[in-house]
DNA sequence: AAAGGGTGCAACCGCGCCCCA
DNA sequence: CTGGGGCGCGGTTGCACCCTT
């Protein structure tokens, strides 16, 4: 019945972790590892998803996370890769050891978002224009070189 | 001092891909 | 070959905490 935040839908809790819930999901990947996240509910008792778990270590409990500031250095990589690969946040990623796809998204939104509204505005649309061509022109090479 | 507005971040959702029975 | 589970990705939401008025 009660399907407000922070509380129990269709079985499963949402909302906010506790500190116990961390302890549960820290306790499984030491012993399971990471994926797998749909038996976590089974074999902790964890009132969670797989794919809330999921999102829960990958973005916050993960012991290689850096957590705090992004430093100047990283944020020029940010800037420089979402100038060439747009809102690849997981690519990005990927560039940036010890940062998560969300955190960068996140910092990118707040940071630099309202900055491409007025005269970027339209370079971004073109950059997004050309992606999706290079996207499709991908898209033929494969399923050509396949066949 | 209290109300209203803005901001940042953790967590949610839908979609689509991949893999396997 | 295909239907469904598992998962990753990107966009969006909601709440807590400012700062202002």
């Amino acid at each position: 019945m009660e399907s407000s935040w922070g509380f129990i839908e269709d079985g499963w809790r949402k909302g906010p972790w506790t500190a116990d819930e961390d302890r549960l999901l820290i306790e499984y990947v030491k012993l399971h590892g990471e994926g797998r996240w749909n038996s976590v509910a089974r074999l902790t008792g964890l009132r969670r998803n797989g794919k809330s778990c999921r999102l829960r270590w990958v973005n916050y409990l993960r012991p290689d996370l850096k957590r705090g500031q992004i430093t100047p250095h990283e944020e020029r990589i940010i800037l420089e890769l979402h100038a060439r690969w747009g809102n690849r946040w997981s690519t990005i990623a990927r560039s940036l050891p010890g940062r998560t796809d969300n955190e960068i998204k996140n910092y990118w939104r707040t940071h630099f978002k309202k900055k491409t509204k007025n005269s970027c505005d339209n370079f971004e649309k073109s950059r997004a224009r050309l992606w999706k061509r290079q996207q499709f022109q991908q898209q033929q090479q494969k399923s050509t070189s396949k066949r």
